[in-house]
DNA sequence: GCATTCACGTACATACACGTCTGTATGCTA
DNA sequence: TAGCATACAGACGTGTATGTACGTGAATGC
């Protein structure tokens, strides 16, 4: 955060003070994340998120401005890292279909670690309040959405998705199964990457996909 | 409960008492559920659903013991209703894929009203806990599933259902996806029946379905 | 080398919600 | 109609979790 990240290039010294803070500020998100998958916001006791990292009450609020704050942060944390696990894989597809199917494929990977459903569980709680993780739960998931309904438009263009309901409650119902399915599995390894694509494809309108 | 539900046969005095009691508890337990399916269990306050249902923390607190036991009536209550209103149309369908789909259909339909998520919003809640009402939800849901893992072992002997993951495996993906599908459209009719199918017969295997 | 800042622990204040208790009005019974 | 039981409301006490203020030791800058 601060600009004295600054280090001159021959000394070896190392920043102990910056690398601590940033160690126990990754320990405290893996703890929270863990936290909020498991027992969502409100339910989250910030002492056993700090006791879990191996720290107290103390570390997190130095870290954080407090619950709400450390929140966002998890959220945006695993938001960060699914685009860069799931979504670079999305992109680097040939067409709409295979990038929905490789989004299925690699969201059910992507959730066996214990991270899984704290987006779901989060939009859960949230749904129809006003709080600000609630909003940014949901912007993230509506942007997760529309990417989804522009490849399934994508696909009806060319023919390779059939037609059905408005593309948008597609993507919604898409989205949904997807999630729900890889949280019911709990990333029971290796079934839950198929399954997800037979959700996903099954969501689609298309045929039982060929693979595995 | 108690044993004062007799009645003279000929008497038309009608039992105003009993009645109003009776009135105020499904008052009680819809308000309740709304604010399960919304809030959950941990953030779900009672004045709040006394309020909703036009009493106070009184009423609750003379209807039920407490907190825990609002949330276990509810839960019976839903589950009733379920194997009632959905159950019941899984069982007069000719084989296991018409069951199956039926279902996926059945309580799409059954979720437009706002009680939807409430399962999974305590399964998720509870999930790896050691909470009575978590216990419970996960026994009705252990108790769906294996009705489903039932049929899909059906339906592959009579080979209307490819092979595939173990059933247990699939009977979970199959009521992840449909829950998390219904959830997500949030009873946008008349989307919700089918992408619900759609979402079901994809993890089954099945190709699309042709209805609709 | 010393003052300062930083990372973190500890102790305190506050708020909120659950559960219990007591009060009151309305129906039931004799 | 008198007396009791029931349905419900309101007030109180308590536990728990959040947020804040303060204290300590180590690292950094001069």
């Amino acid at each position: 955060m601060s600009p004295s990240t600054i280090q001159a290039s021959g000394s070896r010294r190392r920043s102990t003070q910056a690398e601590r803070s940033a160690r126990t500020r990754t320990a405290l998100l893996q703890s929270a994340a863990r936290g909020l998958s498991r027992y969502g916001y409100g339910n989250l006791v910030l002492e056993q998120v700090a006791r879990d990292a191996g720290y107290t009450r103390g570390a997190l609020y130095h870290q954080f401005t407090g619950k709400k704050d450390l929140a966002l942060a998890v959220v945006e944390w695993v938001d960060e890292t699914w685009w860069r696990e799931v979504g670079g894989l999305v992109d680097q597809q040939p067409g709409p279909v295979a990038a929905l199917i490789a989004l299925a494929r690699g969201h059910a990977i992507y959730c066996r670690r214990d991270v899984a459903s704290v987006a779901m569980a989060l939009r859960l709680e949230f749904s129809g309040q006003d709080h600000p993780v609630g909003r940014e739960v949901e912007r993230i998931s509506k942007t997760l959405v529309k990417r989804c309904a522009r490849l399934i438009n994508a696909g009806r263009r060319d023919g390779s998705i059939p037609p059905g309901p408005p593309a948008k409650a597609v993507a919604l119902a898409f989205v949904g199964a997807l999630e729900g399915a890889v949280i019911a599995l709990a990333g029971q390894a290796p079934h839950d990457e198929l399954l997800a694509a037979r959700a996903a494809a099954g969501v689609l309108g298309l045929d039982s996909p060929a693979g595995t």
